[in-house]
RNA sequence: GGGCUCAUAGCUCAGUUGGUUAGAGCGUUUCCUUGACAUGGAAGAGGCCGGAGGUUCGAGUCCUCCUGGGCCCACCA
């Protein structure tokens, strides 16, 4: 008895089961016809990552789904890996160089790439460790990098395919770059972010204003003198003012009639001295600014396709590293922000600079450094999407794949519909190399800072393969000669692709996709012929995730799946909150304000952390964490080891057999029938919940049943009758049944109590979750339990009200008429007498006097308290004075209903019955109230 | 500029298709170390469900507007 210490030590029995379910295999699954898969592949943590409270919300959800299904009989696979996550990773192990005082560019290419490996090998499983420690269920034998061998071959396939179908081009582009990480950025890497800035407005004189005619002249001054504007410049707005260096037009409003007649005009471009042409250009809007647009082809995305209308130059005036080149004269050289003081400076000093606004405005950043990116004009792989969002579209219109909540269906929807082209090269070293191959003497780069004619003649959407450039192969391996010109002198291009361009195979290039091949469109020959696995469990089941990877991942992976599948990779998304701190702000390292995983494990249980979290997360919102909320599943957990060790402790063996079924009906106590039923109402409402991925409720329900009911209620019946073999076989399989609804939720514990008890199977994991037996719920039981429990509450209540202390003897006299109510009130006498602490149950049915006493009514039964020495007669008359008065107020509102022909009308007549009955019973009640009343002044 | 989301007890949040007396955890008050559990038990106090209209017999729940938080999207020079 006294060897299941009183307090649950989460720490030595977590690692214990968590090995032995390892060690089993109780995690693997295999492609099996005769039963049903069930399947989710896990968002691929980073390698570079350690577990924040994002991961742990996120796989806590898909390991009490994945466990549920297995339990429900389902083959689950719950398919692990990890991310090799390009520019986060580089970023990591650039910096444990820099500490080392080293630079990638010391080691070269192939020494830096031996670096990250050896960074991987060293510390890229450390995330899953964590996992483990989590009691994540995955399929470790399986874990798959996305830089594996064979997942590799996914991704030159799927270039190569791409490129071959026209989907994929090379082309000369305004992109986000990041200085800092020297690369380019898809446009979902650049999250905008609102900056205070200002604007600044430039005054750009005229070559020669006696050049002007002299009507334009005089409509120009005329058009300026309202606003005091002097005539021999032309002002133009822009937050960037360093970008002037590199403009090649200014561009107005072809409407507006201040500048109609300048058009065509030359300007003289200040600090730089180029001449620059006045445009007209609808994109201007004569509302913003001063209405006249500095253009600036190489450093803007719109001057860009200004560039290209009017066959502008491109003047490229930036490095890679955000520094200043040659063309930006005598700037050369600064960095892009110092540039920008300086152009201002010598713009006030030449009397230039018109003036300065505050402006505030959404600048992007990168999204694995912040740094400010800069739009930037270079030549970079792109993935045309039109075409492959098609169907992913149709897909969740039809409903063939559903968001929950269903609000992100729209969202999805929308960014589908408006797909912009992806940049897929990144000019970093570590990552998937483009199977892009170059010959040294027919290939000729395209240069930048020319002319931009050449654009417009892009090939449109979805077009033939497109037409190669010379001396560009795409081949899975290097060529060893040019096609063109038969040069054996290739080279491979220098960049990688996004990080992203291998996660969006994920759903099936984990299943060995190209080798494997889906064939379960083709019959099989043979019954006996084995599935494989892709045939097996793809399409998966549910994907879950966060809402900040909708676009980054989950729409990419449905265009792929269509595309390489013919197939959606999954037909359920379920889309978490993000986890918060306490004052609303995102958990993030940088802010400091993490709640570390490992230390709630180790303080709380991985079992309390899982079942705290999956409390605070209702569907689609926002978790906000603190930590003490931990409490909430570390005092459950605790809650159920010592009403586990209250019933182990108290088992017979011999008698926990008994089958339940013969409770049903007509054997059996109240209690044992009522625990029955609320046992099996709880169990169809955690089904329910879960099965709508509404955890937190299954959670909830599970919370309540057990503390609530099981242990409150059923235990402290149980005490009076535990040696009895119905009350130990009710014991013993509720508290059974128990542990299998909670162990999707606290699989270690429940593993460990599972073991404790006699008779069970290996693992709780090899149990089948508990069958639904409707037979056992009934509302009569429940209501007549009911009974009893709010008898024994409004007593315990009185004797805390008269602060009747336990060791004082008290009788409590019943007055019952009615036989039923009589007849649960007989049976259950010691049990009332127990819990409510009662010394004489005495049962009348006509009214005496009860003066001395304090009364109540529960139900049908009126009871009497006799309490002479210690109550107070008028403060009792107040306290039924009260409920009469309350009970009155509840009697008017029906009343009011009741008489209102509307609603007589109107409502269904079930409502107007209950009503009518509620009325009754309200009347009844204070007429009792006040009898009893009068029998105490008596 | 467009869209989403939230506002319910001192705090953090539940509340499924409109239908009794709006719930939980934490905190708080009183009592209790009783043979499962003080990480506990018993009994309380505490809410005009952000504001204003509307639909309805009936609104925390549906509609409109407003106020105040949070988030996302967009080629805001």
């Amino acid at each position: 008895m006294n060897e299941i210490p009183s307090r649950y030590n989460p720490k030595e029995v977590e690692e214990k089961w968590y090995k032995s379910w390892e060690e089993n295999s109780y995690f693997s699954a295999k492609a099996n016809p005769d039963k049903k898969p069930f399947c989710i592949v896990i968002p691929p943590p980073n390698v570079t990552g350690i577990l924040h409270m994002g991961h742990a919300l996120n796989n806590s959800i898909q390991d009490i789904l994945i466990r549920y299904k297995r339990m429900k009989g389902y083959e689950a696979l719950w398919m692990p890996g990890t991310d090799h996550a390009g520019i986060a990773t580089q970023n990591v192990v650039e910096k444990k160089l820099v500490k080392e005082g080293k630079k990638r560019q010391d080691l070269g290419r192939d020494e830096f790439l031996k670096e990250v490996w050896k960074w991987r090998d060293e510390y890229g499983s450390t995330i899953i460790r964590q996992l483990k420690k989590l009691g994540a269920s995955c399929d470790w034998e399986r874990t798959r990098f996305t830089m594996d061998e064979a997942y590799s071959e996914a991704v030159l396939e799927v270039f190569i395919h791409l490129y071959k179908k026209g989907l994929i081009y090379r082309g000369l582009r305004i992109i986000n770059w990041c200085p800092r990480c020297s690369t380019a950025l898809s446009d979902e890497e650049a999250p905008y972010k609102d900056l205070e800035g200002q604007l600044y407005y430039i005054r750009y004189p005229f070559k020669s204003v006696s050049r002007l005619a002299s009507e334009s002249v005089s409509q120009f001054k005329q058009a300026n003198r309202q606003t005091g504007k002097q005539a021999n410049y032309i002002i133009v707005a822009t937050t960037r003012p360093e970008t002037m260096l590199g403009d090649t037009a200014v561009a107005v409003n072809p409407k507006d009639k201040r500048y109609k007649h300048l058009i065509g005009e030359t300007l003289i471009l200040p600090l730089i001295e180029r001449e620059i042409k006045i445009i007209a250009d609808n994109f201007v809007d004569p509302k913003f600014g001063t209405g006249a647009v500095k253009v600036t082809p190489a450093h803007d995305p719109n001057d860009y396709q200004m560039g290209i209308r009017h066959n502008l130059e491109a003047v490229n005036i930036m490095q890679t590293d955000g520094v200043l080149n040659s063309s930006a004269g005598e700037y050369s050289g600064m960095d892009r922000f110092e540039a920008r003081e300086a152009v201002i400076n010598d713009l006030k000093e030449r009397k230039l600079l018109e003036k300065i606004e505050p402006y505030q405005h959404s600048v992007g950043h990168c999204y694995r450094c912040s740094t400010v990116i800069e739009p930037y004009l270079s030549c970079q792989w792109f993935v045309k999407m039109k075409p492959l969002a098609k169907t992913g579209i149709e897909a969740v219109k039809k409903g063939e794949i559903k968001f929950y909540p269903k609000r992100w269906t729209k969202i999805y929807l929308n960014w589908m519909g408006n797909i912009q082209d992806w940049c897929i090269s990144r000019q970093i070293w570590w990552g998937h190399r483009l199977p892009v191959y170059y010959c040294k003497s027919c290939y000729k780069p395209q240069a930048s800072g020319s002319k931009l004619q050449a654009e417009k003649e892009k090939p449109a959407a979805c077009s033939l393969p497109p037409a190669a450039d010379k001396g560009i192969v795409v081949s899975r391996i290097k060529p060893e000669k040019c096609p063109d010109c038969g040069s054996t002198e290739i080279y491979q291009d220098e960049d990688v692709l996004d990080t992203w361009f291998s996660s969006w195979l994920w759903p099936f290039a984990t299943f060995g996709w190209p080798k494997v091949i889906p064939r379960n469109h083709e019959p099989r020959t043979t019954n006996h012929e084995p599935l494989n696995d892709l045939d097996y469990f793809y399409p998966t089941s549910v994907l879950v995730t966060a809402p900040e990877i909708i676009f980054f991942w989950v729409a990419r992976m449905i265009m792929a799946g269509f595309e390489f599948m013919g197939k959606k990779p999954f037909s359920d998304v379920y889309i978490h909150g993000t986890v918060r701190d306490d004052t609303g702000k995102k958990m993030s390292k940088s802010l400091g304000n993490i709640i570390d995983p490992q230390e709630i494990i180790n303080e709380y249980g991985s079992d309390a952390l899982r079942f705290s979290i999956i409390s605070l997360t209702s569907v689609g919102q926002d978790i906000f964490l603190s930590k003490n909320k931990f409490e909430y599943g570390r005092n459950f957990a605790n809650k159920i080891w010592n009403a586990s060790r209250f019933i182990i402790t108290n088992l017979k063996p011999e008698d926990i057999k008994v089958d339940l079924c013969i409770y049903s009906k007509e054997i059996g106590g109240l209690a044992e029938k009522w625990i029955l039923s609320q046992f099996y109402a709880t169990l169809e409402k955690v089904e329910k919940a879960i099965n709508q991925y509404r955890l937190n409720e299954a959670a909830k329900i599970i919370y309540e049943f057990f503390w609530h009911n099981f242990c409150d209620w059923y235990l402290e019946f149980s005490k009076l009758t535990i040696e009895t073999s119905q009350t130990q076989a009710v014991l013993y399989k509720v508290l059974e049944k128990s542990l299998r609804i909670m162990h999707p939720f606290l699989p270690h514990i429940s593993e460990e109590i599972w073991h404790n008890l006699p008779g069970v199977s290996t693992s709780i994991m090899k149990e089948s979750y508990p069958h639904l037996q409707k037979q056992f719920i009934s509302k009569l039981v429940d209501k007549q339990m009911q009974l009893l429990i709010d008898l024994i509450s409004a007593i315990r209540n009185i004797r805390a009200e008269w602060r009747v202390g336990e060791n004082m003897e008290v009788e409590c006299i019943l007055k019952i008429t009615d036989k039923a109510a009589k007849k649960i009130i007989q049976e259950n006498e010691a049990c009332l007498k127990k819990l409510a602490k009662i010394a004489q149950v005495k049962i009348i049915e006509k009214v005496e006097s009860f003066s001395g006493c304090a009364s109540g009514i529960v139900g049908k039964v009126d009871f009497y308290i006799p309490l002479e020495k210690v109550i107070d007669l008028t403060k009792e008359k107040e306290r039924l004075v009260k409920q009469v008065e309350a009970l009155e107020v509840q009697l008017k509102g029906l009343k009011g209903r009741l008489t209102n022909k509307e609603f007589l009308k109107k409502a269904p007549q079930e409502v107007v019955e209950q009503e009518k009955v509620r009325a009754d019973d309200y009347r009844k009640a204070i007429k009792r109230i006040k009898a009893n009343l009068k029998a105490l002044v008596r």
